[in-house]
DNA sequence: ACCTGAACACCGTTCAAGT
DNA sequence: ACCTGAACACCGTTCAAGT
């Protein structure tokens, strides 16, 4: 004569994350294109059926992750924000908080990447696709934020035929493209070039910031030994996890 | 009592062609997330087991478009190369006639893409492997050849801590991260943003080659008006055909 | 009210049977 | 020598039947 057994939130939610869990190792052990959702259901104490009342279909449990994937980047972009240092490092240190998550988490990088595609986005519910803008928006905020700053100390100068949006955008797409492109040296199976991405990022970075002539300007300031005493000071544990993976930073 | 009838090689070029051109049409109709081997072989006069007489499965056929692709490219590359002009101008043609490509071939520009994945290159046979290795090589030649010139002509110092390949890499990954991050502009089904790809891959180019120091510097030449004025002569067929796709490039 | 898993439509690949 | 398409294993999704 118990209650009829009603679920509460919180109990949804727990579910929710399990199933989320779950599709995550099986990305990281065989690749997203080879996550199913019968793999899904085997790793789970629960049925198809209920794994579907979570999830509209395979696309929306892939954007799910996606969302999980920017929280956490998200904090380390805050990291990288609340560095005590002039606003050209800490943007460095944004752009690098971001190789160090690729680094550290492939499979999340990859689904952020994935969910990106216009398919993943059309099979998706309203609601996650919503959350989604939003983490994003946070995500951009630290990006905003330090330019807001640098132009507001002077030590930038925004260019006269771009705006902040333009700005950000320009940080954030010279990131993606060499992370991205380099991700097969991220996940160390390639090894055909001499490009090692950390280097690659530094030099790119600091080519476009002295492109926008960002104060100090390279010549002045800001080599990579500054960089690996500041990246040791924020991010100390994936640093440290960083060695337990064999992939200390090389510059 | 007719001999038997012996393909040669040349029919069997064709007919691969013919699968190859049906293969693209899905992609451009239906996404190339949507293209199956049933369709494919439902839009052309062969059979199943005659197309995979001709590709070992579906990703040895996406990798078969993605070098059709990379040719294409490399004609476009070609006519930016050959261009009478400064050498930083020159390579600004060839970032332009990436992007040209991009919005011309969006089902070509995203085949490529997904041909890096470590899935179609892992299912693939090894002759389609190393052909796209060929083109690939013979696609960098263009931009390589161009640091090459500005450096022997000294428009261009390269920097003490980077060598050719950084120098070719960095330009690639800059236009890559832009173009790839806007192509939901580029294939006008977004909108949500204020960034015009075009304007992005122009400012962004110029901040790196700013940042490179290769002269001459955006302040003193290279406005949007020459750069459009050197598209019209480089490549008059692409831009009628933007045209008539009602995708005139907007600075 | 909630969960289950058989059932269905579809997809990639193979290969015995044909010409 | 070459081609065909039925057959098989697998995947995403649904929903009638259970508790």
């Amino acid at each position: 004569m118990t209650p009829p057994k009603l679920l509460d939130e919180a109990a949804l939610k727990e579910r929710e994350l399990q199933i989320i869990n779950s599709a995550v190792l099986l990305i990281q052990k065989n690749g997203i294109e080879n996550l199913t959702m019968d793999k899904v259901v085997a790793q789970v104490p629960f049925s198809k059926g209920t794994v579907y009342k979570h999830f509209i279909g395979k696309e929306d449990l892939l954007l799910a992750i996606s969302n999980l994937a920017i929280k956490l980047l998200s904090e380390l972009f805050s990291k990288a924000f609340i560095f005590q240092g002039c606003t050209r490092e800490r943007m460095l240190l944004v752009n690098f908080s971001y190789l160090i998550y690729a680094i550290l988490h492939p499979a999340l990088f990859q689904t952020c990447i994935c969910a990106k595609a216009p398919n993943v986005l059309g099979k998706s519910s309203a609601e996650r696709i919503q959350e989604q803008e939003q983490l994003e928006t946070k995500l951009m905020g630290a990006i905003f934020g330090i330019f807001e700053e640098a132009i507001a100390n002077k030590s930038l100068v925004m260019p006269e035929y771009m705006d902040m949006q333009q700005l950000c955008f320009a940080t954030w797409s010279m990131a993606y493209g060499t992370i991205s492109l380099l991700s097969s040296e991220v996940e160390q199976c390639s090894g055909r070039t001499n490009l090692v991405v950390e280097r690659e990022l530094f030099n790119q970075s600091n080519l476009l910031f002295d492109g926008l002539q960002w104060q100090p300007l390279t010549k002045d300031k800001m080599h990579c030994s500054e960089l690996k005493v500041a990246l040791e000071q924020v991010f100390p544990s994936e640093i440290q996890q960083l060695k337990e993976k064999g992939r200390e930073l090389k510059f």
